[in-house]
DNA sequence: CGAATACTTGGCGTGTTCGCCAAGTATTTT
DNA sequence: AAAATACTTGGCGAACACGCCAAGTATTCG
């Protein structure tokens, strides 16, 4: 990373951050899950299974890398997917995965 | 991820350990370094900056990951990337860096 | 205003990741 | 066979990630 940097320093961690927030279960499924349309955060914690605050937690996580929005309305929060473009990372996971 | 699942559990635990092992800023270097031709450790390593034995260690990471393969030739260990759809990523993830 | 609902934030224990150094293995060279 | 080169593996401390619970905030409803 010295010599010749193919991009800074600076650019390959902020691409980390982004893949780190993808790596994680929870926060993959509920990637996918917005795909489909927006849900509020009481609806990805039953389908998730887990404590409300740590589903919290994922979505700000997912929020500060940039990849969903929230916005209130009323007593909730919905969450949408901000760059779709993600869910075709699914493919070449896939492709990934098969080819071991 | 108790009720209607997607995609089983297993499933997203396997896709995270892929996108984990891109959730790292050195991994993310070598995965776009690789992606323009084989290159031995020494290499990488001298690139790199750090301990011959860190980025053995992250090596052998995108290994069992299944996004890179070693090959041995002499005294040297050439790695190539096996998934070059990877790339891909790259481009979206930059979208959502942008996006912000 | 007080209670209820939907979330977020703080804190804490536990487990994982990351980096270096030191030691081990494998291949080539002398 | 000994030395040198190119790795890999083990171990260890520091930092970080993850889960839950408890407490805090914001909005709505009676």
């Amino acid at each position: 990373m010295l010599q010749h940097p193919l991009l800074t320093k600076r650019e390959y961690e902020m691409r980390a951050r982004v893949m780190k927030a993808l790596g994680h279960p929870t926060r993959l499924f509920m990637v996918d899950e917005l795909s489909r349309g927006e849900r509020c955060v009481a609806d990805l914690t039953e389908m998730v299974g887990a404590d409300m605050s740590t589903v919290s937690k994922h979505l700000t996580l997912l929020k500060e890398a940039g990849l969903v929005a929230g916005e209130k309305r009323g007593v909730q929060v919905f969450y949408r997917l901000k760059t779709p473009c993600v869910v075709k990372f699914f493919e070449c996971i896939d492709a990934v995965l098969h080819a071991r």
